[in-house]
DNA sequence: CGAGTTTTATAACACTGTTGCGATAGAATG
DNA sequence: CATTCTATCGCAACAGTGTTATAAAACTCG
């Protein structure tokens, strides 16, 4: 009896990905629902009966913002080493953040006011953690570290890798500081602090 | 001839000061200029008349906010021990942080559209750094750490700081870590890394 | 073919930053 | 003392935002 629904799931997909482009490529300033609804030939209703609001489809954009990320991270091969993958890791996150900065900046900086991620997405968001951890545990099993929790290593190495990453996009960086090769450096001098002394 | 100007410099750190508070108590959002301009007495013309618009009052908010924070960590007090006054402003970092969270946004996170800091205002911010590469250029001399360039080490080390202090903020903080005393044995493992082996 | 019902588009609302215009208030002049 | 001048400031209009209420649209069923 109704008219036929055009609210549908192909829909959502096509205001997710024309989200993440304009996001993307225009900045946050871009991504206003109006012009969303336009580019997708729809209108703000849309969003509102698919999503529930502008903050409900950036928390589906974070969450996908962190699917993307957590799969680049997973992707990597694990070696003999543990020491090793951790640092290809830490590589992987400064790569996959300079890939796109602007979902880096959805996930991590608060761009778009009155947005704050549901606890759902939030724990999805936190399983981006695992690979890292499951490295670290490998290496404190190996006796290579030093015996403190696994979540206080990893989590040491994710803050300094996020914080540099974070300096780096923000532009608060050092002037005259060439960053890819001190980042490096401190990946590894940072899990020298971790070595069992002998 | 005209008639008496108001919108003088003593209106200037009013409307400062109310900004902050704002930014403060009630966040991001709250922060108007109708809103900021009533509360002032005054009109929003006087944020134009002062500043230039919303993105220049901001700039001038996040001078502020830098130069509080720069005097919290230069005020700590030089001991003969380099290695523990780094310890010190790690946790000065943290501690000021928490202790204005709205403030540490402007600095660090994108929280208000259209505005990104003018160069001038990050070459002030970037003085901040200056405390942390001097005790660390204290510890190079000194033989305890290895041979690097001071800046890669203070760089490394101001990330994971501001890395960790970024994602407790954010709330991305993995569940169940107590993050205080993680964050001070981070800082002193990472601190263990950039020792000369002897 | 008309009544009913669900779904969607449109328009109104309250708000934002910004800008131009006109009222204001005092000093200088007649 | 009244008038003119003029820099200065407050108000209102403009274009934009997210959100919400309303009304039109489109299909099925009687």
């Amino acid at each position: 009896m109704p008219r036929p629904k055009t609210h549908d799931d192909a829909l959502r997909v096509r205001l997710l990905d024309r989200a993440g482009e304009l996001l993307s490529t225009e900045g946050p300033g871009a991504l206003s629902l109006r012009r969303l609804a336009a580019d997708v030939n729809t209108s703000t209703t849309a969003v509102y009966s698919l999503f529930g609001g502008k903050p409900a489809l950036l928390d589906a954009l974070y969450e996908e913002a962190f699917r993307r990320f957590g799969d680049r991270l997973a992707e990597l091969p694990e070696t003999d080493d543990p020491v090793e993958d951790i640092v290809r890791i830490g590589l992987t996150y400064r790569e996959s953040a300079l890939a796109d900065p602007q979902f880096y900046l959805v996930m991590f900086s608060k761009v778009v006011p009155n947005f704050t991620p549901s606890d759902e997405t939030n724990a999805a968001a936190a399983e981006t953690f695992t690979p890292l951890v499951a490295n670290v545990g490998r290496a404190v099993e190996s006796g290579l570290f030093v015996d403190a929790p696994l979540e206080h290593i990893a989590l040491a190495m994710w803050g300094m890798v996020h914080g540099l990453v974070s300096l780096e996009l923000n532009g608060n960086l050092p002037p005259g500081v060439e960053i890819a090769p001190a980042y490096e450096r401190a990946i590894r001098a940072h899990i020298e602090g971790w070595r069992k002394r002998s």
